[in-house]
RNA sequence: GGGAGUUUAGCUCAGCUGGUUCAGAGCAUCUGCCUUACAAGCAGAGGGUCGGCGGUUCGAACCCGUCAACUCCCACCA
């Protein structure tokens, strides 16, 4: 008996936890065409938030429908141990209990991060459930799970082996807070106002002269090595060759000359400081410049400056402005804006600094990664992103991936005492590789140190696609079988947001290449940023978010997941409004009264209305109209108008004008049957409307499949055929368009408040050209 | 500074290779209804020089040029 209002909460956890225990969403590899999708693992300590609310109902859409078109349909779901961030918290967490993370040694730490792992990760997995998200929970993965690491080691292995993996001191982007190195893809520029502070440097034996310089960091003048003017520059002609004294600590430097200096810019005088500048860097090279280094870790000033010891470098900028001041060589200061690179995990201004780091030659892995989305290989889906993507690969920078980090996997380098490097997939290895390929065989293991960094988290994200169906080697929790890789490799289609397309899509395909000789997936579908009502992007910070689990808690997640899809087309930003999630919810009380009213009626063996079978007719017909419709959307991953396609077939035609037509009518306050045949008919539309709204929401349509006929346990609507589109009687459907119009006609000509379509039937057809309906005979 | 995209009803967006779905949908608004499935609803109605200007064409929301506004990506100018 179905229930007079409806009801998500009952309905949602009944059906979920009924599709679990029959194992609907398990795959493992059979004769029929698979279709995989791998989740975009979301960080482990995460929290569900909008974007992987969209996100994962498209997955789950997209999943759903291949099942039921009868396809192996796997969806891998797993979380990603996201180093920095992860190690961000975990310190935070320490710091609460009072432990400094230098106090404990490399094991106890990872000891805390692991127990933070055990008690938050997980979590996020958990919510997706609530979603209605139809994984395949026996096959999560975790990417610094043993069988993962083991993976990722033996990448780096072998990419050493090939030289596509080095090591040198780079410049390399610096997060002082993080403390560790971050890649180019990491820092996001900002504008920031500063000020460009106007210096003097005295010219060493000229009295009285003096060059001026501006910079936004006049706290890095007790690195500067040299000062920098045009060739071309007549202003300073007289300097070439001359030192400039650096203020406040006296250390003289050469003025040297180079095309790279701008003129007209600032003073036309550059400071030259290569330990922390990039194109200072490249200009020391050049001029065969030293290198004067007077940062910490941490970013505050070493002892290399000389002054200001020990203080922030942002404090030490206020500082010195007001030392330069007092000693007399500040000009002046003027208010600047300029883009200042910053942490995309942390926030912090990012120092760029000479390091010694490990890379990842780009240039070959870039090539059939390119061609691949270039050709359609890889489609990405809207389109509008491959110009985006070819410009990107085409001006690839090696990967910076090493990590001063414990959370990850630790990079496989091992040291001699002589400075040299082994690199193997563990110590033993590494050991066996010294012995037997330079013959020292008096080394033992004692003798080699492991590279203290641990590996770029998406360093193990690229392997995704693959290594989430490598065995994971506990017989007690398989994961995959032994032949899961060659079955499911290549996925179908990938989900994700169009931010990370370099991060990780763009090097997925690199790896796919590189180890399968094709890419992972076929179809790329980037989602847009979900942003509140004023156009801001949603986050944390902002605190303009809704909790997605409340929402759900209020509307149903049938009603979330319509809600979201409603206004979402491929690629587009989704402003999201609450009232979507409300006409979500208003449509699955629409499908469940329809279905209290169809189910309410009684049938009439005998009673046989004929004129309902034109109407049954016509909505045959609109329904594979829809159908079509949708099918034709769904190849183009038009998912919000395919849905919103469903929701005007069932709103309008269906419960609007289908189900008004065939209403039995009241005499005396009895509702007359209905008859065999029309009754059969509408049961059938019904059960095939709901096939074909559940990808979009599972759960109600499970509710009313299971309602509407018999079924046996271990049925479900989950694994029920897609319904196919069958042929249109357009002819039908305009005769239709025409007699609505005329019965809203009708109605306005006579202001009448009840005349409804089913009054003014029956009505004639004639099934030639000149086909005819309604009142007039 | 370089590149890409967007601009259609109050809002969010469709509109395919120029012409018989070319000016559309949903939401919102307004009007009338608590009518025996549903007020989380029903029945209607109003709303747009398709960003501006110019061009091509028998014909332009659609093609070309140009200007404007917004968004995103990339970039080392101190």
């Amino acid at each position: 008996m179905i229930a007079k209002t409806y009801n998500p909460k009952e309905i949602e956890e009944k059906w979920y936890q009924y599709w679990i225990d029959n194992q609907f969403f398990k795959s493992t590899p059979d004769e029929r065409e698979p279709y995989t999708i791998v989740i975009p693992p979301p960080n482990v300590t995460g929290v569900l938030h909008m974007g992987h609310m969209l996100n994962n109902t498209i997955q789950d859409v997209l999943i759903r429908k291949a099942r039921m078109e009868g396809k192996n349909a796997c969806w891998v779901p797993g979380t990603d141990h996201a180093s920095i961030a992860t190690e961000a918290k975990v310190v935070a967490m320490l710091k609460e209990r009072g432990i400094n993370k230098h106090d404990l040694t490399r094991d106890e730490f990872l000891e805390y991060a692991w127990e933070w792992t055990h008690k938050y990760g997980g979590i996020i997995l958990q919510q997706l459930r609530k979603l209605g998200a139809s994984c395949d929970w026996d096959r999560t993965r975790f990417t610094l799970e043993p069988a993962l690491y083991e993976s990722v080691i033996d990448t780096f292995v072998d990419l050493y082996e090939k030289g596509k993996i080095y090591r040198g001191v780079r410049m390399v982007n610096w997060d002082p807070q993080g403390q560790t190195a971050v890649s180019d893809e990491e820092v996001i520029t900002k504008e920031i106002a500063q000020k460009l502070v106007y210096i003097n440097y005295a010219i060493a034996g000229q009295p009285g002269q003096h060059i001026t310089i501006a910079t936004v960091r006049p706290e890095t003048i007790m690195a500067d090595v040299a000062i920098a003017v045009n060739p071309n520059d007549e202003r300073y002609r007289h300097l070439h060759g001359k030192k400039a004294v650096i203020p406040l600590i006296g250390r003289e430097i050469p003025i040297i000359t180079d095309d790279y200096v701008t003129v007209d810019f600032g003073t036309g005088g550059l400071k030259v400081t290569p330990a922390h500048d990039p194109n200072d860097y490249a200009l020391g090279i050049k001029h065969n410049l030293p290198v004067i280094d007077i940062l910490n870790d941490d970013g505050t000033l070493n002892e290399k400056a000389e002054i200001l010891i020990g203080q922030d470098r942002f404090t030490a900028r206020k500082a010195i402005i007001k030392l330069l001041d007092e000693a007399g060589h500040l000009d002046r200061t003027e208010e600047y804006k300029s883009n200042v690179g910053t942490s995309e995990r942390t926030g912090a201004v990012i120092e760029p600094r000479l390091s010694l780091q490990w890379f990842l030659k780009m240039d070959e892995l870039a090539k059939p990664a390119l061609d691949a989305v270039m050709d359609d290989t890889v489609q990405l889906v809207p389109p509008k992103f491959r110009n985006m993507y070819r410009i990107w690969m085409e001006n690839v920078h090696d990967w910076c991936i090493s990590r001063q980090l414990w959370w990850g996997q630790r990079i496989p380098a091992f040291y001699l005492q002589d400075g040299s490097i082994v690199v193997a997939r563990n110590k033993h290895e590494a050991l066996e590789k010294v012995q037997h390929k330079r013959l020292l065989f008096a080394m033992t293991e004692a003798d080699l140190t492991q590279d203290e960094d641990v590996l770029d988290t998406w360093f193990s994200s690229w392997l995704w696609p693959m290594s989430v169906f490598k065995p994971s080697g506990n017989p007690d929790d398989p994961k995959a079988g032994p032949n899961d890789l060659d079955y499911y490799y290549p996925t179908n289609d990938l989900v994700t947001a169009p931010e990370i397309l370099f991060f990780w899509v763009a090097r997925m395909i690199m790896a796919g290449y590189e180890y399968k000789g094709e890419a992972p997936f076929k179809n790329v579908y980037l989602t847009g940023i979900v942003r509140d009502k004023q156009g801001r992007k949603m986050s944390k910070s902002l605190g303009n978010s809704p909790d997605p689990l409340d929402l759900i808690e209020q509307y149903g997640a049938d009603g979330v997941r319509t809600g979201m899809l409603f206004s979402s087309p491929a690629g587009n930003d989704l402003p999201f409004d609450e009232k979507l999630v409300e006409q979500g919810r208003n449509f699955s009380n629409k499908i469940w009264n329809a279905f209290r009213l169809v189910k309410g009626w009684t049938v009439s063996e005998q009673v046989a209305v004929n004129r309902n079978q034109l109407a049954i007719d016509w909505f045959e017909s609109k329904l594979n109209e829809t159908l079509t419709q949708t099918e034709d959307d769904f190849s183009k991953f038009r998912i919000s108008d395919a849905l919103q396609a469903i929701y005007k077939l069932i709103w309008s035609d269906f419960c609007s004008q289908y189900l008004e037509l065939i209403k039995p009518a009241f005499t005396d306050g009895v509702a007359q049957p209905i008859d065999r045949p029309t009754y059969d008919a509408t049961i059938n539309f019904f059960e095939r409307l709901m096939c074909l709204s559940h990808p979009f929401m599972p759960f109600i349509t499970e509710e009313i499949w299971q309602e509407i006929r018999e079924r046996q346990p271990g049925d479900s609507i989950c694994v029920s055929a897609f319904p196919r589109p069958d042929t249109i009687n357009t002819q039908l459907i305009t005769g239709f368009d025409v007699f609505f119009e005329i019965v809203t006609n009708i109605r306005n000509i006579r202001s009448t408040k009840q005349i409804s379509p089913k009054t003014v039937l029956p009505l004639t057809v004639k099934t030639d050209n000149s086909t005819r309906f309604g009142p007039f005979e």
